[in-house]
DNA sequence: CTTGAGCCTGTACCAACTGCAGACTCTAGT
DNA sequence: ACTAGAGTCTGCAGTTGGTACAGGCTCAAG
C-alpha cells in the first residue's frame, strides 16, 4: 500500500495501539521480549510501523486472548516466521496449551465445589462460628 | 506442650516448613507481608516457633488452595483474630471469591471451546496450511 | 511562537513467590 | 578439641505479563 508519493504509509506507536486496541506501552513491552520485530525509525528515532506489524500484533493479541503464554506466543511465531510450519507441529503445540487449559478447570471447579459446599452450610447470622473458618483451621 | 525440661518445645524455620509442606523462603515472605507473625527468637536470632504458628500457616496454606489472594487471606486472619468474627462477616468474603472463581472458570471454558474446535480442524499433516494459525492470522 | 499532544528512554511497580550470596551457628563424627 | 556440612540469618534479584511514570525531544495547530 503506497500513497501519492509513492512510499509506504507509516504508523507511530500510538497508531498502531488505536489499531489494535493494545496498550501504548504494551507494544514497547513485546518489543523488549522479542515478540514484536524491532521496527525501522524514522530520522527523529520514531518506530516506523506498517501492516504488517498490525498483523503481528493482532496475532499476537489473539494467542494471549486464547491463554497461550508469550513463551508459547513465541514457539507459534517461530513456526509462522519458519515458513516451514505444518499443521502437525501447531497442533502439537495447541494441544499441550489445550491439556493444560483443561487442567486449570478441573482445579478451579474442584475449589468451587469445596468453596460452594462451605458457603452453602454458612447461616450468615452474627454468630461466631462459621463453617468456612473451620474448614480452613480443620487439623484433619 | 512442654519437654521434660519444662520448656516449651520451639521449632525452627525449617522444622515449620517440614511440618506444613511450605517452601522455606515462602515463610519469611509470608512474615515480610505481615501474613504471618513475627516469632520470638533464640539469642542468636533463629526463629523460634511453636505449634500456633503450625496452625497459622496451615490456614493460610488451606485458603491459597483454594484461591484466596494474600489480600483475601489477610481479611480471613483479621476476622479470626479480631475474635469479634461472625459468620455473616466471613460469608460475604466467601461469597465475593466464590463469585471470582466462577467467573475464571466461565473464561477457561470460552476458550476450552474456541481452541478444541479450532485444534478438531487440523489435519495434523505435513502441509503448511493449519486451522490453528488460520484463526490466529484471520482479519476479520 | 507557543502550547499541548505524542514519542523517546529507562526505571519502578503489581502478585506471590523462589532462589541465591555471604556470613553465622549448630551438630555430628573423629 | 576440631572440622565438615547442614541449617539459618539478611537482603536482594528474578520470575510473568504487563502498566505507569519522569524527564527530555519533537511535531502540529492556532
Amino acid at each position: 500500500m503506497k500513497n501519492h508519493h509513492g512510499s509506504v504509509k507509516i504508523l507511530r506507536r500510538g497508531d498502531l495501539a488505536k489499531l489494535t486496541g493494545c496498550n501504548l506501552e504494551t507494544i514497547r513491552y513485546y518489543e523488549n521480549i522479542g515478540v514484536m520485530p524491532e521496527p525501522p525509525r524514522t530520522s527523529k528515532n520514531y518506530r516506523a510501523y506498517d501492516e504488517s506489524h498490525v498483523g503481528r500484533l493482532r496475532f499476537i493479541m489473539r494467542a494471549r486472548e486464547l491463554g497461550f503464554t508469550l513463551d508459547e506466543v513465541r514457539d507459534l511465531l517461530a513456526l509462522v516466521d519458519g515458513g516451514a510450519q505444518t499443521c502437525g507441529e501447531v497442533q502439537v503445540l495447541a494441544n499441550a496449551h489445550l491439556a493444560s487449559v483443561r487442567a486449570k478447570i478441573a482445579d478451579l471447579k474442584r475449589i468451587e465445589r469445596v468453596l460452594s459446599s462451605t458457603v452453602a452450610q454458612c447461616t450468615g447470622d452474627d454468630v461466631p462460628d462459621c463453617p468456612v473458618i473451620d474448614a480452613l483451621t480443620e487439623v484433619t
